[in-house]
DNA sequence: ACCGTTGTAACTATTATAGTTACTACTCGG
DNA sequence: CCGAGTAGTAACTATAATAGTTACAACGGT
């Protein structure tokens, strides 16, 4: 069973170190250790969160901290940031069905707005929930 | 980026296809060659299908049919029969975080939530299709 | 009894992921 | 100005699931 890459929850579990730790103490070994993970996995997906201008990671000296608030930061911005799915991608589609079959011709064009919707109704929810919905539950 | 099994498009085509044609027909051959792919597959895909009681499949002499009218059968069914993804296991979850922090603690409760209502609300939408919405649009 | 079919097992190639090692470049404090 | 600690990144490995393939046994009707 192929499932959405732990990438996400790292990004969600990283961001919310950063959210409520001092920015200085926030190096990427830190939160492996408290990720449990090597800190090159850290390095690569601040990476990707940075590219997303979720944050932003002082060079040399090391730290990171947020670059909007915690109440401006969905679940969607942070699965869209570690690009564990694209747009209108989460359902594979089967290759070249058969064109000379009426079934063979149609359904990728039917199924495929179907999904796409269920795709969506899935990121809607993500959107729903902040940084600071979570947060706030670790105090 | 790791998407959801073609097994599921795959086994909608399928069923699409059994609701239009004569029963006899349905041999795994013919199925294969409109989905474009190896026998065996669907073959494969046939066996979740049958375990699932969506359809039947006459041994030796070959066909299937279904064991539900299409209005019956959502995307939902054929989602769950073909395994894609099981209960709350659509996202991945890093494993082991760290107990001695606050939020290596408390952050896979905290965020499990969300996904599986995120998960929940996808899966609600396939609910809301079923194969004869699909089917009238091969006419 | 034969032919076409289903049901499976076994193997391969492909792909993405997660983790690891190693090295370079950067910043600051001494 | 140098060294300690850090970030950035390339390269490699192990793992896992998938999709396709070959092969073969079992079945059923003509």
């Amino acid at each position: 069973m192929k499932q959405i890459s732990s990438r996400f929850s790292i990004a969600v579990h990283t961001l919310c170190l950063i959210a409520v730790s001092s920015s200085e103490d926030c190096t990427g070994d830190y939160i492996a250790e408290s990720v449990n993970t090597n800190p090159v996995v850290i390095r690569r997906i601040m990476g990707l969160l940075k590219k997303a201008g979720l944050v932003e990671v002082r060079p040399g000296v090391g730290g990171a901290s947020l670059l909007k608030t915690p109440e401006d930061i969905t679940l969607l911005d942070i699965y869209r940031a570690v690009h564990v799915i694209e747009d209108n991608q989460l359902f594979r589609f089967h290759e070249d069905p058969n064109e000379g079959c009426p079934v063979g011709r149609n359904i990728e064009s039917v199924l495929q707005s179907e999904l796409s919707e269920a795709q969506s109704a899935m990121e809607h929810r993500l959107a729903q929930t902040t940084l600071s919905q979570l947060t706030v539950k670790f105090k």
